[in-house]
DNA sequence: CGTATTTGACCTCC
DNA sequence: GGAGGTCAAATACG
């Protein structure tokens, strides 16, 4: 039973991997051929072009472990669901989403206060439920895919502020996002989603009130990865002159700006819409699946950064060239 | 006025 | 029966 389990799951693995990378090839694919190459597209894919293949490359360091997806917080449980063992959020298996698979991501809020609402994952959600949960110091946020019912989309996620770390939310996400979200691959919409989201912000925390454009503090934990590969102003820094130590690395944390499902589909973060005026910087969402020390996370950052060595990429200010050479890819890590 | 959020009630599972 | 998950009416907001 243990021995198929394991079998199942690293084959299930090892084709998360291919599709993760085989969607990552796509999207470079329209790096390279896309006609409409305007600096807002290509920032906002290449974030997650280097967040598929962050979770690939933790995928593929998680894989050395028994315990799976280690790294990217994608449980075992996700796949195979075990009754009881499945403890997401604070141990409580989910009662009715038993067929979708779910995982759990940590994630951290660049604080303001009063806010309760989940990180800005590239996706839009919709809250339909808050429930306060039993030994829990926090009420968990019940969200849906908005195009839940245009396109019927199934994903949910819950999103509940850990009671270690009030800093920490708790993602679970069930389900994988059967939609096809515009926002993901047009400029504008994320841009209008994440300024709607700051005017939000804005009108929510008053009292805590931060002007990024003047220098208010920006969590840039998740633009290290992003910024050692893009090393240029444009992408480092958006136009909306958020204040983002570019030179600055954070060696013991490891970033992933996005979000995998276990179908291959990625999350991208607000990181990719750098021309929203700070909004995407409200939230500021990372891994801290090590918490305690991580795993394997040296590791990974030490493949990224091979990756990223290996990316010939060249930027200015408004122009992307891609020449990537996917022969060199096959021999890259594996 | 359309859309998103809030929140109490209801449903499901254990 | 209790806890978690979802629904849907009421409300808020742009």
């Amino acid at each position: 039973m243990e021995n198929n389990t394991s079998m199942s799951l690293l084959d299930h693995q090892k084709a998360l991997i291919v599709n993760q990378l085989t969607q990552t090839k796509e999207l470079l694919n329209q790096l390279q051929f896309g006609v409409d190459v305007t600096s807002t597209t290509v920032k906002l894919l290449l974030p997650r072009i280097l967040s598929s293949f962050k979770s690939s490359l933790s995928m593929l360091s998680g894989i050395n472990s028994e315990a799976g997806f280690q790294v990217t917080g994608l449980s075992p449980s996700s796949v195979i669901r075990s009754p009881r063992s499945n403890s997401n959020l604070n141990g409580n298996p989910s009662k009715k989403r038993k067929t979708l698979p779910s995982w759990t991501e940590q994630v951290r809020a660049c604080e303001r206060s009063g806010l309760e609402e989940p990180v800005y994952d590239g996706y839009s959600w919709r809250k339909y439920g808050h429930k306060d949960i039993y030994g829990a110091n926090h009420p968990r946020g019940y969200y849906r895919c908005t195009h839940k019912n245009s396109q019927g989309c199934l994903a949910t996620k819950q999103v509940q502020r850990t009671d270690t770390d009030t800093s920490i939310f708790s993602v679970m996400y069930l389900g994988r996002h059967t939609c096809i979200q515009a926002s993901h691959l047009q400029p504008g919409q994320p841009q209008k989603k994440l300024e709607q989201l700051d005017k939000k912000q804005k009108r929510k925390s008053q009292e805590t009130l931060i002007d990024f454009q003047t220098g208010g503090h920006v969590n840039t934990k998740d633009f290290n990865t992003t910024q050692a590969v893009l090393r240029s102003p444009s992408f480092s820094c958006p136009s909306a002159s958020i204040p983002i130590p570019c030179q600055e690395k954070e060696s013991n944390t490891n970033i992933f700006s996005s979000q995998l499902t276990p179908d291959n589909h990625f999350m991208s973060s607000p990181l990719s819409s750098p021309s929203t005026s700070g909004s995407n910087s409200i939230f500021s969402p990372y891994r801290v699946n090590n918490i305690e020390g991580g795993h394997d996370l040296q590791t990974s950052d030490y493949d990224l950064c091979e990756f990223e060595s290996a990316l010939p990429l060249a930027l200015d200010s408004s122009d992307l060239y891609l020449d990537w050479d996917w022969d060199s890819f096959d021999g890259f890590c594996f």
